[in-house]
This record gives C-alpha cells, structure tokens and sequence, in this order.
DNA sequence: ATTTTTATGTTATGATAATCACAAAATGAT
DNA sequence: ATCATTTTGTGATTATCATAACATAAAAAT
C-alpha cells in the first residue's frame, strides 16, 4: 500500500469525526508539510469528499465516496463500488419506520445508513462504532445508545464483555448487520473475532435481521464466523449479486433488495 | 427586543442553512462590521454553536443550546468564565505523567483536560462523554476506553449499569471528577442522579482524586450527593476561591492548587 | 542501472484574516 | 436632558494563509 493512499485515508478519517480542520492541524498531525496536505485536499475536493475555504477543510457529509475494504482508493477508479455503497446504506436506512430502535453494526456500509437516516424520524439507534456516532450526531431525531469498552482502530468500534451485557439488554426491531464475507456452506463471517460477541449479541436483541454487505463479499470466507445465513431475514446488496445466489437466497426464504 | 439579539439570531439561521459562512460575508449580510461579527461569534462560541478558524465560521450541528420562545438568548458572562476553565483544565492536564491510566469525568471543565492532554506521552483514558471522546481522538498517544450506555443530551454523557460494572473492572492512577456544588457539610454533588453511580464507580477505580471546578462552584448544593469532600485528594480551581475555603482545605489534607 | 515520472518539501511573495486600542454612536437609567 | 454603560466602527499592526516556482527525494519504468 503506498504512503499516500494511507495518509488521505486518515486525512477523511480525522475530517470524519471533526467536521473541519484547519491545513496547519492536519499538517502536524499527519506528519507532512502543508503543501501535500494542500495537495491532498485538491484531490478530496475533486471527490466531492471536502470542501478548503480560506483557512479551513470542510467536511461534506453528504459525500457519497464509501471506505472499501479498509481504505479508501480515490487514485484509482473503484468510486464506482463506493457509490454502490452509499445506494445500499440509503436503501437500508429507507427501511426505518417511525419510532423505530435499531441497531447499527460497524463497517464502512453502515455508515451510510447512518449517513442517510431520516431526519424528520423519531428514532432510537443503538451503535459502538466511533464513526456511525459522528454520524448520528448530525441526526437530531435520533436517541443514541452507545456501547463502549476498549477501542479497535482498526474497525473503529469499542468492545467489551459488559457492553455485550448492554446490548444484550436491549430490544430492536431491526438490526443492521455487516459482513466481510458469505458463504452457502461456511455461514457469515467477520475478520475480527473480537466482532464475534457483538455481533451474536445484535442478532439476539432484534425481531428482523438485515444483512448489508455489497456483492464482491458473497462466497468468501473470512476467519471470524458469526452465524448462519439462515438466521437473516433480508439481505440489501448490489445488483451486481450472480443468480445462483439469488436463487439460494431465495431458498432460505430471505428478502432480497438488490440496488 | 434588542438589535444584538435580533442580529445573532440572524446569524445562527445563516450558518444552520449554509453550514460555513466567512466574516465578510455576514458582515456584508447583516450590514455591520467584521470586528462586530467576530464579538457576536464569540459569544456563538461559547455557546458551542459555531466554531471559527482561520478564515471561516463553522455551524456546529450536534450544538445543545436550543431557541427558545422563538431566540436564543445567550447573552451571560459565559466569556469570562471560559477562559477560567481552560486555565483549570490546562493544569489539570499538567499533572498527567507518562504511561498514566486516567479517567475523565463530563463536563466543561474537563473537556478542557481532554484537550490540553500531552500529544508525546503514552496515556490510556477512561471516559463516557461524547465531547471528551471528540477531544480524544486528536490525540495519537492515547488509548481510548469508553463507557457506553444510554445518553443523555444536557450533560452529553452515556450511561448505564453495565457501564457502570465496566468502569468497576478498569483501574486508573487518576481520576479527574467535576462537581456543580461543593459544601462543607453537604459533600461534593452534581445535578442529575444518573450521575452519581458513574461519579462513584470512577472515585473507586482510582487512587488519586482529583477534583476539578471553578471557585463559583463552592459553598453551592445541588441534589445529587456523590462523595464526602474528605474522599478527595487533590482540587484544581481558580484563584477566586477564597480564604476560609482554601483553610478548610489545608485542614482536610487536601492539595489545592489554583490557577 | 539509468531514465522518467511522481511525490514531497522549501522558499518567496502577495493576499487575507485576526487582534488591539481607541473613538464614535447608541442605549438606558436617573 | 445628562451621564454612565454598552455596543459598534475604524485603522494600524501582526499573524496566518494561498500560490507558484523550484529543488529534492522516492517510485516506476525501461
């Protein structure tokens, strides 16, 4: 992976959670002179990911550039799969009724629903992830539910025993859940198996389960499994998803929504 | 009504719709000068509505002050106080030594810690305030564990009693605890009960307590009681406090330190 | 291994913004 | 109306930012 692509990954990061930051910040922060984070800026702004005013970068949170496995990649031309990513997250987030509790797993999918939430719903949204926070932040219909513990930069979640306890005290209707990898025979799966615990306790506490996951994740298998695919009740992917899996998804009795 | 009020009002519905307005712009829009935008953006500032860096004046939107009776009305002498708490908070953070476990506790005043906390020392904080966790994530050095739970808008905390028994299971050096009301008699309160089994947990996870709260905050009882004055170690506060307090404290075998 | 391309840092220069002190104007109370 | 207080404006000073041109370093290609 090159330098550069590491550092505007972290330079969206930290415009994420901020909001705005000025160039001299994130000049030290990142450890580059401000000439590259100006350098840097120009290609987020052709990305339609931030904005530079004089003085300061704002963040556009309607930006519709999604995080794809782990990184960003805005040099290449995989916007495509990103822009997939924000149809699935705002398909998803159409899915919330009024009054709803639901609960948003981590991943760089959920956070679009998160990003696309219906702001004129009265809402109760359960979460552990540092960027689906920032996101239902900006939502003031929303009542927030947090679980902590002790924090993963690599998934940005916080995780612990007793906020599996938490979760598993409360009640949803839906549950959003992600994936990194589906597979007929090996189930659901994560790459963390620190994400395991979470994850069975989510589907525990909600009525309908809905899997979020984009088509490039279906018949791969990642190291941590969850649970059966069985246990889902409707799957949001891209229409990009092949029709054996159609037809086997069809067999499970789960709802399919392809975008 | 007031011509001051009425501006500001003006202003804070140009930045909700705009989200990022310049100094010359608004002062072209509200037909005043730049030096009186930047007096009312101040007091915006301390309201947390707007931020201003170099150049640009930032809507906040997850801000807390809400319009009431058809204004914001957010004229007190919140400036001064300020100041005052960034002193407290910058040497509270002073205290902080290398490799140190340490929580921090919401509030104001400790919001000010978060944010003066070393960036080249190795730390490992404990907190449950959503504007602390903001500060946090600036700093590189620090290892974050969070204490979810249900949140609470006024004091922008999440709480609950699984928290509760994480907070149990974590041990820290310090604790850095903020107070509405310290009485010689009555102890050390807060304002919501929600608060006092979080303020408990943390006084017993941690060996040194450190209290911190501008003077204005003495000889005030609020409802909630969470600890005896006599529980505390250490008490960082401003140099107003005065002299009958600060020999109580001397007699308690507190360390005091004003700033 | 050498050339070519790309990425980053440095410097200088002009533009823009922030700050301060003081003056002017508006407001409010007696 | 008069005086005190608050609010706003002005200009000079200082600090910060943007841009471009050039130099150097690192990667990629041949």
């Amino acid at each position: 992976m090159n330098k550069k692509t590491t550092r505007i990954n972290k330079l969206i990061d930290i415009l994420k959670i901020r909001g705005f930051v000025s160039i001299k910040e994130l000049s030290s922060m990142l450890n580059v002179s401000e000439m590259t984070i100006r350098r840097d800026l120009e290609i987020l702004k052709n990305n339609d990911i931030a904005e530079n005013i004089y003085g300061t970068t704002v963040y556009n949170p309607a930006h519709t550039v999604v995080k794809n496995e782990d990184e960003y990649n805005l040099l290449g031309e995989v916007k495509k799969k990103n822009a997939q990513k924000d149809d699935i997250g705002r398909f998803a987030a159409s899915l919330v009724d009024e009054d709803d509790i639901i609960i948003i797993d981590t991943g760089s999918t959920t956070e679009r629903i998160a990003a696309n939430l219906p702001t004129d719903k009265s809402l109760s949204v359960l979460c552990y992830g540092v960027n689906i926070l920032m996101e239902l932040r900006r939502n003031p219909g929303v009542k927030m539910l947090f679980a902590g513990g002790f924090y993963h930069a690599n998934t940005q979640m916080f995780e612990s025993p007793e906020s599996i306890d938490f979760i598993k005290g409360v009640r949803a209707q839906k549950v959003f859940i992600s994936a990194a990898g589906v597979h007929r025979q090996l189930g659901v799966t994560c790459v963390n198996s620190y994400e395991v615990p979470v994850k069975r306790a989510i589907l525990q506490s909600s009525v309908q389960k809905i899997l979020v996951t984009d088509s490039s994740k279906f018949d791969v298998v990642r190291p941590a499994f969850f649970c059966e695919l069985d246990r889902i009740d409707i799957i949001v992917t891209d229409n990009a998803l092949g029709d054996e899996w159609r037809r086997l998804i069809a067999e499970a009795g789960i709802k399919l929504y392809t975008v």
